[in-house]
DNA sequence: ATAACATATCGAATAATTTTGATATGAGGT
DNA sequence: ACCTCATATCAAAATTATTCGATATGTTAT
């Protein structure tokens, strides 16, 4: 059972590791098999195959199997879902609670 | 010395954890003073020091001094440019490199 | 079915983050 | 100056995340 916060610090997730961030960057090139990732990053094959589970599970990533290849990309969904997120999270309420609080 | 990858997880930091975000929330409702926050929250004095450090630290939120208490509020400035490098780092670069990797 | 290869999963080791309590710093009031 | 209160910092413990190597799973080809 998942809070609303956990599944929102799980997408924001992908961003906060300085691999993943590396992998989105190559990504941002066009969809990559995994083999590609491998050469071009310091991981090896259960460090890339990690990474990419978080990433996939924050919807920014999406994968597509070919044969026994994998195949990412950023997924157009998945990063608007995070960016009109991000600006939810960040955006006054309508309610403005202007009680002053300690006395000064 | 950071890396451009690591100056940007930790801007994303602010979004990975759920107290963070539980603060965010509040802090949504207007500015705060750290009292308020405290008694909103399940979280000790020096607890909640720890995780306003890291929002500062990420523009996302900023921080006022008036006297003895310190009243915090979501940084619009910090919060868009959050948002920018989100899509920036989401968004298809021009160059399209379309190389097929691994043969079928 | 077996072999060869790509990826996923597991467990242990390591590293990073978070929590907690104690103490330090800094501001305001007496 | 002292005392009080709010916040920051520190160090240790607890928790969580990441890495690494070994093994498992799943796909394709023979």
């Amino acid at each position: 059972m998942a809070t609303v916060y956990e599944e929102h610090a799980r997408i924001f997730k992908a961003f906060c590791d300085e691999k993943r961030l590396r992998i989105l960057e190559l990504l941002r090139g066009g969809e990559k098999c995994a083999c590609v990732l491998l050469e071009q990053l310091d991981l090896g094959q259960s460090g890339l195959s990690y990474h990419m589970k978080i990433l996939v599970e924050s919807g920014v990533v999406e994968s597509r199997q070919e044969g026994k290849w994998t195949h990412y990309k950023i997924s157009e969904k998945g990063s608007s879902y995070a960016g009109t997120l991000l600006k939810e999270l960040t955006t006054p309420n309508a309610i403005k609670e202007e009680k002053d609080c300690c006395k000064k």
